[in-house]
This record gives structure tokens, sequence and C-alpha cells, in this order.
DNA sequence: TAAAGTGGTTAACGGCGTTAACCTAGCAGT
DNA sequence: ACTGCTAGGTTAACGCCGTTAACCACTTTA
């Protein structure tokens, strides 16, 4: 059983994020790295939205199984290891990780259920505490986009940063 | 004295951006506002980037400036107050928040030392530990982030995760 | 008075997402 | 074996985008 068209747009888009970054994932990029003309597409998805979608839940799926590796890795003290695992996920894959995080999710596209499926190692995280979990969240995303964007000066330890932000208080 | 030409042109985007969100940030719209050609633009500024840089450096100026004003009026417990007024600043103006926030600084194009001088309230509500403060401020930018694209659902207590995240502990 | 500069104009280019119209190979049913 | 449908391609084209080129009128300056 060979990779449907639709698997193949996927990961020519995905490819593309990756070697080209977020500006390259154009309709007749993605084309023709299938060597196919750019209306063909449509023949598999309606618009460039859902292969947009695509990546999405690929990238909530690889950023959750990054934190659920590491926590089953560090079950003592999952905090700090799971952070910078989701961290480290998160700049090998910088294109991917905007364009499902700085951008509103394409809901509608989405699997059903795969946004909270994905949250869940979050929630275990924070003790179950939606309050907690919620600020741990946005603190990890907080500084991977301000890293991504490249807003912290050179010199910044973000290590150190992380390391703050993460381990556990004495 | 009346406002320059590229004052005008800056105006405009910002109010664009106010209207009609990030996508509607064209150069023909933004030459429409003030009825005349597109083309005409490039003769007072040198390309888009011009513009969403003195974009990027009011929303810069505007956020420093709430936060600095909220710490002026809790003097004795800023950090909460603080938090809040520039999370009230960035809902109240999401476009422009992340016009600047969410893609890289255009920083060739921004005033000198912009950049630094923002950042010092931040700096002074972290006790001037720049740790604690990429903490606290990826956090703050973080839970604005998420609520800008609509990734809390309808049903979270943003305000008690703010509060969480900023109130003084006990 | 002539020259230079200022700030507009229209036409056009290449790239974008997308639609319309068409074509062809393979398969199904009679 | 012929017919007709479908799946998956094609090219041409539309309206948007940022941007450039060429041109033009008015104002300032030498």
């Amino acid at each position: 059983m060979s990779k449907t068209r639709i698997q193949e747009i996927a990961d020519a888009a995905w490819d593309l994020l990756s070697e080209e970054g977020v500006d390259a994932l154009t309709m007749r990029a993605i084309a023709a790295r299938l060597e196919v003309s750019a209306p063909s597409l449509y023949k598999h998805v309606t618009n460039r939205d859902e292969i947009v979608a695509l990546v999405q839940a690929r990238a909530l799926i690889e950023g959750a199984d990054a934190l659920r590796r590491a926590m089953k890795r560090h079950p003592a003290a999952p905090h700090l290891p799971a952070a910078l695992a989701y961290r480290r996920w998160a700049i090998r894959n910088p294109a991917q990780y905007r364009i499902t995080n700085d951008q509103p999710l394409l809901r509608d596209l989405l699997p059903e259920g795969l946004e909270d499926e994905c949250a869940v190692p979050v929630m275990e995280l924070a003790g179950w505490d939606p309050d907690r979990s919620r600020v741990q969240w946005a603190t990890a995303h907080g500084l991977i986009s301000l890293e991504i964007a490249g807003r912290f000066p050179s010199y910044a330890d973000v290590d150190a940063a992380w390391t703050m932000a993460f381990a556990p208080k004495a």
C-alpha cells in the first residue's frame, strides 16, 4: 500500500517548510516538488488552507510526542527535560512551529479531538491544574516564539531562562 | 507644522491594521486611504518593510508606555497591574502586536536604541535579573500570543492564568 | 529664465491562490 | 467490443500582491 497523493502533498509541504521556510510554502512550489502543475493539486485538496492544516496536525502530534517521550525518560523530574525536548523540537522545525502556533489553528480542518489530545501531556505536567498548565504552556511558547523570532540578543543565556522557568523550585 | 507624508503613511498603515487586520496591510490599501496611487508611496518609502518598521516602532513604544504607566500607578506591587496593562494594550491592538512580535523585528529600519529602551521596564520589573526578565517577558508574550491566536478554549479562565503567573507569591 | 527637485500619474512585470475548460488513460457495464 | 464515466493531469486566465519604469506638472532654486 503506497502513499496516497494527499500524503505526498503533505510531505512535500513539510519538506518545503524545513528547507525554505514559511514564505516558500506556495501551491506552485508544492506542485513543482511533485513534478506536477499547481492547479492539479486542487484535484486532491480544496485549497491551500487544507494543506496548512495537514502541516499543523503533524506539528501538533510531533510536539506532543516529543513531550511524552521526554516525560517517559525522566519520570521522577520530568518538567525541565520535557520543556527542553519541546524547545528542541521547535527550534529544529521553526517554520512548522510558526505555521501552527503564530496564527489561528485551522480547527475545522483538523482531525476531531487532535487538539485536546495534544494538550494532555501539558495538563499532566501541570498536575491537571488548568491555569497552571496554561501558564507553563505560554511560558514555553513565549520563549520559543521569541527565540525563533530572534528577539533575544546573541549574548542572552536562553538555557538559563529555561532552567529558571522549569527547574523544580528548591 | 503639519504632518509629514511619511507620518500620514504610518498612520494609515496603523489604522488599516486596527480596522482590517494583518492581511489588509497592502501597499494599494495604504495608498487608497491617502487617495493616492500605490506607486507614489515609493516616493516616500523605499519598500513595504519600511512601513512595517514604522508600525513596529510605534507598537514597541506604546507597549512600553503601557507598562511604565501601570508601574507608576502601582509602585508598591507593580507586577500584576503592569502585566495586565500590557495584555490590555495587546488585546486592543492584536494586528499591531502580531506584526511586531510574531515575525522578526526589522531591526535595521528601527530607530537606534529603541528596542533596548523598550526592554527597560521589563528589566526593572524583574529586578534587573536578565534571566528572570526574559522568562517574565516570554510568559506574558506567550499568554498574549495564544489568546490572540484563539488557542485557549472559550471556557478558559485567562485572567486566572495571568494572576497565577504575575501575582506576588505568598 | 532655466534647471533641478518633488510628488504625483499609468502601464507593466512576475509571483501568488484559484477557476475554467479541456484532455487522456483506465475501468465498468451492456 | 463499444460506450461512458471517472481520476488526475494539462494550459490559459483572473484578480490580487509588491515593485519598477517612464512620464508629467508644479515649485523651488541658481
